[in-house]
DNA sequence: AGACAGACTTGGAATAATATTT
DNA sequence: AAATATTATTCCAAGTCTGTCT
């Protein structure tokens, strides 16, 4: 059975270090710091690599670009990799247009036939190419214990500043007081009318159709922000006394209440995957004793002596008892859960109520990093009011923080559309609490982005045409823009920033390609010249996939691989900042991640156009919609595991279907004899019982279409995931104007969530839209 | 020009809710 | 009504990209 598209970490140990306590930004940065020194040379790319690598193989692609003329067939576009005329710096001598001056080559031996200036730019250029590798090389080995170090250095000023802040919080906390006693206030009122009014309210904001109104090219994102700020994990509860931990088979050992915690958050793993990896435990281990008393660091030297099982057993069996808990009780908490959004789940924005995101601060635990990633297992920590900055308007109800805690800060920043934010200690970066996709901020971003998608429609050929012009370009850093924006174009791959190596799961997109990544064939399958990639994507999905290429874009990859380790990067003179300035200059507004986007949508529209049968019924056309959302999700590699049931889930419809045959066979049989009793009686009633077969036997038939057609679309949807696409991908008026075109219903193709984020679209586009 | 932080989008898995079968 | 399968929702990690600073 193929297995799931993750990777398979491997299971390098990683050093293990104990530690004095710290405050939590000093641990981390401590932490980070140590690991970049050891890391340093430590390793190289290569090295490091091996192991990650996951199998599984893609179906087969989905072809985005119409056929394009070959390039012309003269010998300049087949220069050898490395031959004369790639500049690697600006102001060479002009040379004739795009690829004046670059004559034939020769696989091979490269002698003979090169003329000397030729030969003499060759040597140039080579020389070139090593020297910036080193460059390229070089800066990114330096960045990352940069990084490392001012990160450091901002998380132990962020615990100054925090100390100085407290004396000047104290200001805004009288505040909090007169704001509190207003709440109070208001909520009394509310009491009163509260049902018909709030009912109201609510009825007429959630139509609110701020597509209608007019659009602010506007840095300000909002005039009014009113919330209630986060609402925060609830706070440990200890464990029972009859649930114990042991240590080295040994009595049980009561462990300090934040030790305790700790090990809950291991022992609700022990089931998962996870808690075999050696790293996961690694990390834990460490981050675990660093919390612990003295005492306990003494005794517990060893994350393999410690047992867990009876905490294990417990949280199962608590989850057990929930799920089998009375309605009743369900019932209880399900309101309870209710009143909670109600009370945070939702905030006032420019006069209109509008559901929140995230409202919740993400509870303590491990981090479960995906892919073969350095950092899991690690120790998620609480997050407090203390570290929550909080954005609203300044005349607001400022929202009050849980007695007896402070917010980190409360700004009013009207250029920026989260509501709260605080610094997560694993990476150390920022989380956000933001608003719902429903929202007029994140809906009018939304749409614009298709916008931004449709204009690109109007100038992709003009760009398709420069980048195949800059195949040939003298300049080399050009020639990768070029071959790089055609696979991102072609094949619809992500940008690829730089990253942090050691800090994530290594993991590439198209700039960060390296030469390991791909391999050239002259010849395969009986195709001409056609690249394999094989890498991890983003979450560390695997990207494998057999293209053909057109002759300049392979004899460009030759150069780019030339003379270079597998772990060298491929496009070296590229990053992600200056192919997205260039994008920029040929279109407001242009980026690398449009062309997903473009592709994605342009896609779709041409495949139900291709798709769909206008005679068909609505389960038919369903799978024609099915089908085109999938040739989506594949052009950009959305995958999933295979579901745990499907195998299972398969036979049973295949049990149906086979019922339905029988059932189709009888109806079939009884037509007949009724037919027959028919044509015998001539009488009415004869007729009429012929009529009644017919009808049944139609029914059938439809019913057992619609299960041939339910077991097509599983077995095809297997592996690949449609949410994402559908989700971030397809312009929604798309799907909107073509459920209008072929009467179905526009609830077959969006849930109600969905249609919530796609409110705007189905508001406004018609059957005749186009993308 | 490059580094960086910040802000925002995209992503699959896990979990909860609901529908269907037994 | 319990068990199971399916779908919706939540969760939070991991990308992209821009503006600012140096």
């Amino acid at each position: 059975m193929p297995e799931g598209p993750r990777a398979s970490p491997g299971g390098e140990g990683e050093e293990t270090e104990g530690g004095k306590k710290h405050g939590w930004a000093e641990k981390a940065a401590k932490r980070q710091k140590e690991k970049g020194q050891e890391r340093k040379g430590e390793e190289t790319k290569k090295k490091k690599r091996e192991g990650g690598k996951v199998r599984h193989e893609k179906p087969p692609r989905f072809e985005s670009l119409k056929e394009e003329p070959e390039v012309e067939k003269t010998e300049e576009g087949e220069r050898r990799g490395g031959g004369k005329g790639v500049k690697e710096e600006e102001g060479g001598e002009p040379e004739s247009g795009g690829d004046g001056g670059i004559k034939e080559e020769r696989e091979g031996s490269g002698l003979g036939k090169s003329e000397s200036v030729e030969s003499d730019e060759k040597v140039k250029v080579e020389n070139g190419l090593e020297d910036e590798k080193d460059t390229k090389t070089k800066a990114k080995g330096a960045k990352p214990a940069k990084r490392r170090k001012a990160k450091e250095e901002n998380a132990r000023e962020e615990k100054s500043k925090k100390a100085s802040e407290k004396l000047e919080k104290e200001g805004p906390a009288q505040k909090r007081k007169t704001t509190e006693e207003g709440d109070k206030k208001k909520s009394k009122k509310t009491k009163t009318g509260e049902n018909e009014k709030e009912k109201k309210k609510k009825e007429e904001e959630d139509k609110w159709k701020w597509w209608e109104e007019e659009k602010t090219e506007d840095k300000v994102k909002w005039k009014q922000l009113e919330h209630k700020g986060p609402y925060f994990a609830p706070l440990y509860e200890p464990l029972p006394d009859n649930v114990k931990f042991y240590y080295d088979g040994k009595s049980p050992m009561k462990l300090s209440l934040a030790t305790e915690e700790i090990a809950t958050f291991y022992a609700k793993m022990l089931d998962h995957e996870y808690t075999t990896k050696e790293i996961f435990q690694n990390n834990f281990f460490r981050d675990w004793k660093e919390e612990m008393t003295e005492k306990e660091q003494e005794i517990i030297q060893s994350l393999d002596k410690c047992d867990f099982k009876e905490i294990h057993k417990y949280f199962v069996d608590k989850n057990e008892a929930r799920k089998a808990l009375p309605k009743e009780e369900k019932q209880k908490l399900k309101e309870e859960t209710d009143k909670i959004q109600e009370e945070y789940g939702y905030c006032i924005l420019d006069g209109h109520r509008e559901k929140i995101g995230n409202f919740k601060t993400e509870p303590p635990g491990l981090f479960r990093g995906r892919g073969n990633h350095p950092k899991m297992g690690m120790l998620k920590k609480r997050i407090m009011p203390e570290d929550v900055i909080i954005n609203c308007s300044k005349d607001s109800q400022i929202p009050v923080p849980p007695e007896g805690h402070k917010w980190k800060e409360v700004r009013c920043d009207n250029t920026v559309t989260w509501l709260a934010s605080w610094t997560e200690n694993i990476q150390n970066s920022l989380k956000y609490i933001m608003l719902n996709p429903s929202s007029k901020l994140k809906g009018e971003k939304d749409w614009q982005k298709y916008e931004v998608a449709r204009r690109l429609k109007g100038v992709v050929d003009k760009i398709r045409s420069q980048y195949r012009g800059d195949w040939k370009s003298r300049e080399m850093k050009t020639r990768q823009r070029a071959v790089a924006l055609y696979f991102i174009d072609k094949l619809a791959l992500r940008a690829g920033n730089e990253k942090e190596e050691g800090e994530t799961a290594d993991t590439v997109g198209c700039c960060s390609l390296r030469v390991e990544h791909i391999k050239l064939y002259p010849e395969l399958d009986g195709q001409e010249h056609m690249v394999e990639f094989d890498f991890l994507g983003k979450d560390s999905i695997r990207y494998y996939n057999k293209v053909p290429v057109e002759k300049p874009v392979f004899k460009n990859l030759k150069l780019f691989m030339q003379n270079k380790d597998p772990g060298d990067d491929l496009f070296d003179r590229l990053s992600t900042g200056s192919l997205n300035s260039y994008l920029q200059d040929l279109m407001p507004g242009l980026s690398a991640k449009v062309f997903r986007t473009y592709n994605a949508s342009i896609t779709l529209q041409e495949q139900l156009k291709a798709l769909t049968n206008p005679e068909d019924n609505v389960a038919a056309k369903l799978l024609a919609y099915n089908r085109a959302n999938r040739a989506v999700a594949v052009l950009c590699n959305h995958q999933r595991a295979t579901p745990k049931t499907f195998e299972k889930s398969m036979q049973a419809l295949q049990a149906k279907i086979d019922a339905k045959n029988q059932q189709l066979e009888e109806a079939q049989a009884e037509l007949k004899r009724a037919k027959a009793d028919h044509k015998a009686k001539k009488d009415v009633k004869s007729k009429e019982a012929v009529e009644k077969k017919k009808k049944l036997l139609e029914k059938i038939k439809e019913q057992l279409e619609k299960l041939n057609v339910q077991v097509t679309d599983k077995e095809e949807n297997k592996q690949i995931a449609l949410g994402t696409s559908k989700l971030n991908y397809l312009d929604p008026r798309i799907s909107v104007a073509w459920c209008k075109k072929f009467g179905v219903p526009i609830e077959k193709i969006y849930n109600k969530t969905q249609r919530e984020k796609f409110a705007w679209a189905i508001d406004m586009a018609d059957e005749d839209f186009e993308f």
